[in-house]
DNA sequence: TTGTAAGCGTTATCAT
DNA sequence: ATGATAACGCTTACAA
């Protein structure tokens, strides 16, 4: 790789000229210009952003934090974040957590010290005191944080609504649930939601974690205790489709006998049988928005903290019958 | 952040004493050694790693050039890659290019500028000029490439054996296929085992993308030209789950009517109803093993280019059904 | 055993 | 309009 001092001797000029084409700034005579263009042609020239960055104090780099890219609501998420990142001129370092506190400060010290521009954060712990004494701008997503950091999250309490609405004008009038990890404020909200409007109708719920063996077993506990029930609301596309299989096993038809409802919209939910009903979260705009609003952060130095709510929406598939209904 | 500087002047020595304590490198004495790393706790320091990039010319940094982490075959595979280079202290880059040649090559200079490592590439044009003349460490990963790149692949041909003989043990006689894209070499293998072993069985075949509209959209073809067969081998799962999903639309029942075989063994598979037979390529360990062989080719600074071929296995399921028979 | 200083490839200040 | 040069934070000869 040549070196600007290389470029310089070519073209027969200072590195400070052409420093000065290669960023645009300062006086250069059109001559000097082309001669460098040149220069920088011939030898296949481009700076090296390690001593840019040394100097700069800025890399290019994005951290992106998350608990598990092989959970199938990340990959999406971090193709938004990646495309918009690289858009601006930004690369994107992947992280995986598993939601745990030690791999993520030993990340968050590595992205530190690498000079990061900004932190993309899907975790949990972002409530934690190491985010603060980070003097790095922060955009959490799909997570709800306590002090002074940017947030873009989707309605869950609206989701959660919406699904027990439909149920209800679709017909189903004993109502189950499936809720996600307790302890993840973003999934409780849908499961609130939810339980407001079913009040009543209610006739069973349990919990699962987003696997899909675990959701499978909470399935299979759900059927056993509370069967029936004619209308479910999963936390996520993954339990849902653990309801299904379920289902088929136990020669339960989907409409039928049971209308579903998942969680999240992620592309699964198109391949299941029967593709499944579910509240679709703007996925791919959540990453878009957190994206832009960090390099705000980043670029315009924003200082007012904001939290970014995006609405959330019905697609209807073929694991509900909806039935005419007014309004 | 605190500079190797300013640790040195609390420690009372020089900045070289500092760097030789952190690297453990060079004579440093006992007392010395201990004042440098109370200076270090005290102030909480972390050497930059530009700076020390700058120096060095590593960047602890590996580059990840993939299609589209969207696709649900890439997810497990990045994970493999970041876990491995994570535990040896490696950062990972995620790019998307949609293999378009255009964001390959941008990727490509921005990669080489800051100094990866390393490159990881599970791209079609890793055959393209440009990778032989950067003059980085690289492996493919599924991905065949002629020249002399290393590469580790999983045995296609086998596995396309493989699911042809299985679909025969079970019973089928009239055997479809639906083959993946066709520029895709390690996916047109799959295609020739299968055909070789169905020979005459072979009642009806046609490639899909592996996009799961054009799959469902592949599969309605097949069932309308060439229906029926009593067992199908689909080139990924995802083109295994349209299938499924049109099987129920056609009231096909799976297995009973139709045996039907996947390929690649993502979770996906698991969570289809039934759950899907398929070809499982050890996905993981192929983004392990690609991993560690960079690293060997960094670290060691091994020269013999290798390619590594793992082997498949078949994963049965409920698409299947398996009748006793000899061997 | 320790310190001084050069150098990594940039950018920006300050002369000229 | 252009060129020297200091500085960014680190590592490593080389000297002491």
């Amino acid at each position: 790789m040549a070196t600007i001092k290389q470029v310089a001797k070519r073209a027969n000029v200072s590195v400070a000229t052409v420093s000065r084409v290669m960023n645009n700034n300062g006086y250069v005579s059109a001559e000097a210009r082309e001669v460098v263009e040149r220069a920088i042609a011939e030898l296949d020239y481009a700076p090296n952003r390690v001593a840019r960055s040394l100097f700069t104090k800025t890399s290019g780099l994005i951290g992106l934090i998350m608990p598990d890219i092989t959970n199938p609501f990340f990959p999406q998420l971090a193709r938004a974040i990646e495309d918009v990142a690289n858009q601006h001129g930004y690369q994107v370092v992947l992280c995986n957590t598993d939601e745990q506190l030690a791999k993520e400060q030993s990340y968050l010290v590595a992205l530190q010290t690498m000079h990061v521009d900004g932190l993309i954060i899907t975790t949990n712990h972002s409530d934690n005191p190491n985010y603060e004494k980070l003097e790095v701008p922060m955009v959490a997503l799909d997570r709800i944080v306590k002090s002074g950091i940017d947030a873009v999250i989707s309605d869950g309490y609206e989701g959660g609504r919406l699904a027990a609405e439909t149920l209800l004008d679709c017909g189903a009038t004993r109502l189950a649930h499936i809720g996600g990890p307790e302890q993840l404020q973003t999934v409780k909200r849908r499961t609130d939601g939810f339980l407001d409007v079913a009040g009543d109708h209610l006739v069973g719920m349990t919990h699962s974690s987003f696997t899909f063996k675990e959701a499978l077993t909470a399935a299979q506990a759900l059927f056993d205790e509370h069967w029936p029930f004619d209308g479910l609301f999963a936390a996520n596309d993954v339990i849902a489709a653990a309801v299904l299989q379920e289902a088929v096993r136990r020669n339960v038809r989907v409409p039928q006998d049971l209308q579903v409802i998942g969680y999240d919209g992620i592309e699964l939910g198109e391949m299941t049988s029967p593709p499944l009903t579910t509240i679709s979260q703007p996925i791919y705009e959540m990453g878009r928005r957190a994206t832009e609003r960090l390099l705000d952060l980043i670029e315009k130095k924003e200082t007012v903290t904001k939290e970014i709510l995006l609405p959330v929406t019905l697609t209807e598939r073929q694991t509900t019958i909806r039935k005419g209904h007014d309004t």
